[in-house]
DNA sequence: TTGACTGGTAAGCAATTGCTTACGTATAAT
DNA sequence: ATTATACGTAAGCAATTGCTTACCAGTCAA
């Protein structure tokens, strides 16, 4: 089978591979606590500051975080929201391992239901 | 900054960067409509069988799936528990985005509670 | 037993990842 | 003005990933 044309990818990433690196969930466990600056992050892994300036990059691309500068220091604060798009893949899988979680489903499904007036 | 030593992992692959691969994720997907094979899968990419059995055999590893031979054909079966792990990950972050999911928690809470006895 | 088919795995490779050190720039302190 | 601090980013590199083709083993049909 010969290569395919990869009709120039930009390989932006997503946020499952925004996640699949230990070093990247750990960071958001981080700022799950408090927004904080790169150096300070950094002091908390086995690791150059570049190194987890670089993970931070990805973790922005991928808008998990948000960057704010303040003065000569750059805060980065968390951004939930985007895990959505991987809880949302899951949704299909959750109820294999989990009816309580399917009976939950059901019940906000309910929700949503009345919700719409 | 030294390179650290490196302690001999070695580097068995985990649920994360499992379904961290979109063509797994895409696997998994069909796996979850039934049980099939190699070649029935790879008939459904855009790419050699021996790259799916590759897939597969990583999605095998960390327990996604299990195999089953039949005959000179191999069943492959979905075995979504594994992906508890990064439900209870995500479950951290859920409260930031929905607050619906954030009262099914405390729900759940509520019915664990009762079980407990 | 021969031949076709299913499938895992090895070898080889280009591309990507994940770190390092080195550097440049902007803000703050003296 | 000079110096120190915080930071992003570039360059370089080893290791890993993700594919390919080639091969070999096991099963079924004739």
């Amino acid at each position: 089978m010969p290569n395919r044309n990869k009709s120039s990818q930009n390989a932006v990433a997503d946020v499952f591979t925004a996640i699949a690196h230990p070093v990247r969930r750990e960071i958001l466990d981080h700022l799950r606590a408090d927004d904080a600056t790169v150096t300070h992050l950094a002091s908390q892994f086995d690791m150059s500051r570049p190194a987890v300036s670089q993970h931070l990059a990805i973790l922005l691309e991928v808008g998990l975080v948000s960057r704010e500068a303040q003065g000569r220091t750059n805060r980065y604060r968390l951004e939930p929201e985007k895990l959505e798009e991987v809880d949302v893949w899951m949704r299909h899988y959750r109820r294999f391992w989990n009816k309580k979680l399917d009976a939950l489903d059901t019940f906000l499904k309910k929700m949503d239901t009345n919700d719409e007036t």
